[in-house]
DNA sequence: GTGCATGATTTTGGACGCAATAAAAATAGG
DNA sequence: CCTATTTTTATTGCGTCCAAAATCATGCAC
């Protein structure tokens, strides 16, 4: 018996939380995006519930959520199933995380401290360290906790929360599609340029870097992950 | 009796639609936008089911959205309440539509129709026709029609639906809020700007205004709207 | 063999009930 | 009379139930 006195079937861990939902909308996300939930996949709530050792309500109420955040798509009478990301989606949601990341880069400027930007710089140097010897996994490993940084240096939670939003589904499409040497060194050089202009404070310039940062990694991906590369 | 059979206190018309939830979020938003629900109000479940005619599962599921979108704030075990915009709240709001208007204007260059620029520009001519006869109500209602054409232009409808969600609780206090004299001059003389960016198809500049002349009201709302100008 | 109708099964959407938490009220103690 | 404690009440969180819809399966006619 659970918390509640009620099933007996708890397969997965149980869950302890103030809201069962909000746990519940963490470990659909966490499904999703390592893809043990794969896009056009259908979401079968009663297989989910006893997976979980849950009833349905709050597995439906987490399930709204997630259509919200726009990680599930939900069919009247039918149920819901993962979103699936097509070509077009994939270039509206690149632009949207290059504009947060070009808005980030500009109030980064205006409202990072001296520490966040030297923890920037540190991760930078680590990062290119990587680049050098050729360590194309640690690089991207680094990469992506760069960004994070800035966005978080933006120091405006909801910037935060939104880039968190979008880029759950694209994280592991950004981070491992193969690039060419001539892209990795841009990308490595931008990098540096940006720890430049955060020193400098340049809010102008970085927030179009970041703009463009963003916008070079979108032909790979959508080289790579044309449709999340799967029909279903 | 309503369509299911069950429950006879339809209080406020019947609800007719493919998702329950879907309507009743509807209906919450619009009385949180027209301030029906006010700020730091409670919402109490079961008073608003008697209200819609509903029981609490779509209640609650709408409840969980609204959340989502953030009007709405969850307390455990003491239900849920409108969102109040603090001083610092509204600064990081405006911040992100800011963000928003430029990218909208990046894209909307890239990707308007000579259509929807025409359309943009008519508006525009009527905006400022208001304007020469200080006309404000006027002026303020199309200035709206026109950021929202901006950025449907961009034709990027994540990027739409998230302008929608983040606009949604502060709309009225961006287009209500008065405006010195100068600063009425000032907007004006930046739509017209706009529209000859969007004819020079010059990305880099209208992002730079679009940001800008979001943020110049900032000062104005802030003063006029400092935590939604109430209290508990 | 294919196309359509009809019945069985699965799954969803929504209503409802129970237990737990928290707010409110009432009582006791200082 | 005010504060601390208990009791009551209100309301929430979640489990369960029922009916409608959709899907699947079967059978029949063409």
């Amino acid at each position: 018996m659970n918390r509640m006195g009620m099933m007996t079937g708890n397969t997965e861990v149980g869950i302890q939380r103030r809201y069962l939902h909000d746990e519940v909308a963490d470990r659909l996300r966490e499904l999703i995006r390592s893809g043990q939930l794969k896009p056009h996949q259908h979401i079968n709530e009663l297989e989910l519930c006893a997976r979980f050792g849950i009833s349905r309500t709050p597995m439906r109420e987490a399930i709204k959520i997630l259509a919200t955040e726009g990680l599930l798509e939900l069919l009247p009478n039918r149920g819901a199933h993962v979103t699936s990301v097509s070509q077009d989606e994939l270039d509206e949601i690149m632009e949207v995380i290059a504009g947060i990341e070009a808005t980030a880069g500009d109030l980064a400027c205006r409202n990072a401290s001296e520490g966040e930007i030297d923890a920037i710089a540190a991760m930078t140097d680590e990062m290119l360290a990587t680049f050098d010897r050729r360590d194309e996994a640690g690089f991207f490993a680094i990469n992506w906790r760069i960004h994070e940084a800035i966005v978080r240096a933006a120091h405006n939670s909801r910037l935060t929360a939104l880039y968190a939003t979008f880029t759950v589904r694209i994280q592991h499409m950004r981070y491992s599609a193969g690039r060419t040497s001539t892209q990795w060194q841009r990308a490595a050089d931008e990098h540096r340029r940006m720890v430049a202009l955060l020193r400098a404070r340049d809010c102008e310039t970085l927030c179009r870097l970041m703009r463009d940062h963003a916008r070079a990694s979108k032909p790979v991906i959508l080289a790579t992950y044309g449709d999340e590369h799967e029909r279903g």
